[in-house]
RNA sequence: GGUAACGUGGCCGAGUGGCUAGGCUCAGCUCUGCAAAAGCUGCUACAGCGGUUCGAAUCCGCUCGUUACCUCCA
């Protein structure tokens, strides 16, 4: 119907038709969380981006495995040997098991997602359950000769691989300028060139997660569960991989040059997509920064930067408020206007709600100039999608629809100005596209509670005016929401109908 | 130091040569018992300086400013 969609692909830096392998089946890969600590608005973003393409992808109709890890091992502080194991370094500030830290954060990170209406991947790997396949990968790339041991840890070497291969080709760095420009860090002395990095690390005395392989007792080499795990799921090259763009390098990067390594196949997948960063005063937010929201100081309003609480879905509108590839800044101003903003489109759902195309007014001439109108407003919102999923664009057109839905509405345009055809276009288009694509819900204003309570009061007015009928229709409509009123000589109350 | 971006009106944020972005804020109008909602109108823009072009926020150059990656981070 529309055009197709768009996607700037990372690897070519262009814009390009998105046309999967093997339509009508889409593979798709996003590096999820290391669960060592709260998710914050950071991995908000990454996974709401990739969550309204994955949407997007199934409401054209594809049938999509969508692949998101959880990182429970071999993630280290810093590439240095000494470089301790994030989960395990939290594992002992807290007294606890490295699992323990992991189904904790991994819990909470799903509770959160939820929240954001952020629906669930169809397989979610842990890398720790894939020691076997990574092992057999570091294998493959030891015999294609690509890698090295050395006192019982591999080490990937890049130099040997960028002869036949390009090591650099999606961050489009250069190697000499690396090798010229590295940092030396402590603890290097095994590697044979600050670029070669770990596929498998021998364990020290004290590190507790180990596991056993041909060259160590030990675990592999953050880079390799992605590489791993999206071959055994989506195959040697599948169609999208996702991640922030901080990932790119050296993360990203290192997994082209794995998957190269490992069984010839280049590019490991064909669109590498990545999602910017959010800034707090134009920097980025992040860890090493200690600048960071967790999703939970939003949602509560607990944290010194925040004026007040902001809704999941406040938060999910604000960031796709933006497009996906630039920097989103984050202030209480910009989430307020967010709020609102959101509120707005939740308010046309729900007068979309109740308009009703009336029939008889199919004798009626339609206004021509307005159904194209229409049309074009429709076919706005599919073109900003398609554009590199630029959900900004779509956002604004759906506002610019929004209007003649609300015109409509207070009748400033009269139904039968409008062919059944375009109004039925201009309905299924709103509503799929805030529902389904974009994920927007309604979220529940204001406290149930009070609600009920002043209910209650109007009852009891209406039994002292003696206004039967009122008392009796307000008691029919609660029972029908479950609720039943209990008159008693203390007074009344409400309870839940048994 | 190397590499790559970015600088849009009060705020956020789209826009890669000519077509109103949009949201929030502010002011006014319509509607309205009051108010709100909604609709309509208005208000301030493209960091600076040059260049290319019939025409540039959009291409090129320089200057200023900001950031990211190069080490862990979505």
């Amino acid at each position: 119907m529309q055009q197709k969609l768009n996607l700037y692909n990372t690897l070519t830096r262009k814009k390009e038709e998105f046309e999967p392998l093997h339509a009508p089946f889409v593979g798709m890969y996003v590096c999820g969380p290391t669960v060592y600590g709260e998710p914050h608005l950071g991995h908000a973003r990454s996974a709401v981006t990739f969550d309204v393409l994955y949407r997007y992808l199934k409401y054209q109709g594809y049938k999509v495995r969508y692949v998101r890890n959880i990182t429970d091992v071999g993630h280290l502080e810093n590439d240095a040997d000494e470089g301790e194991d994030k989960i395990q370094k939290k594992a002992k500030l807290e007294h606890l098991e490295p699992m323990e830290v992991v189904n904790h954060y991994t819990n909470i990170y799903h509770q959160e997602m939820d929240k954001l209406n952020v629906r669930q991947p169809d397989i979610e790997p842990r890398a720790s359950g894939h020691i076997m396949e990574q092992v057999q990968m570091i294998q493959e790339i030891l015999d294609n000769g690509f890698a090295y041991e050395v006192n019982g840890s591999v080490y990937f070497d890049v130099q040997t691989y960028n002869k036949q291969h390009k090591y650099g080709k999606l961050s489009g760095r250069i190697i000499d300028d690396l090798l010229n420009n590295t940092r030396t860090l402590d603890g290097q002395e095994e590697k044979r060139s600050p670029l070669d990095f770990a596929l498998w690390k021998k364990a020290s005395p004290t590190h507790i997660m180990r596991w056993p392989s041909p060259w160590s007792e030990g675990f592999p080499g953050w880079h390799l569960e992605c590489s791993a795990m999206s071959r055994k799921y989506l195959g040697t090259t599948f169609d999208i991989h996702g991640g922030g763009l901080d990932l790119m390098f050296p993360h990203h990067e290192c997994e082209i040059a794995q998957s190269q390594a490992s069984c010839n196949h280049t590019d490991a997948a064909k669109y590498w997509v990545h999602n910017n960063m959010i800034t707090v005063n134009g920097q980025k937010m992040g860890k090493s920064l200690g600048n960071f929201i967790n999703l939970s100081e939003l949602f509560s309003g607990n944290h010194e930067m925040l004026e007040q609480a902001y809704t999941p879905m406040t938060i999910r509108f604000f960031i796709l408020q933006a497009h996906y590839r630039s920097t989103l800044d984050f202030s209480n101003e910009a989430l307020q206007a967010a709020r609102k903003g959101y509120t707005k489109l939740m308010n046309g759902m729900r007068v979309l709600k109740k308009l009703k195309y009336t029939e008889e007014a199919v004798e009626n001439a339609p206004d021509t100039k307005l159904n194209e109108e229409l049309q074009k407003l429709t076919q706005d919102c599919f073109r900003g999608l398609n554009d590199d999923l630029n959900t900004a664009k779509t956002i604004a057109s759906l506002f610019n629809l929004l209007k003649k839905i609300n015109s409509l509405y207070l009748g400033q345009i009269k139904m039968e100005e409008l062919s059944r055809g375009t109004f039925d276009l201009m309905r299924d288009t709103y509503q799929e596209l805030v529902g389904d694509v974009l994920g927007l819900k309604e979220e529940t204003v204001g406290n149930m509670q009070d609600v009920l309570d002043l209910v209650l009061t109007f009852y009891k007015e209406a039994k002292e005016q003696k206004a039967y009928d009122k008392v009796d229709a307000i008691r029919v409509e609660l029972k029908r929401q479950g609720i039943v009123i209990k008159d008693m000589k203390t007074g009344i109350d409400w309870a839940y109908e048994e």
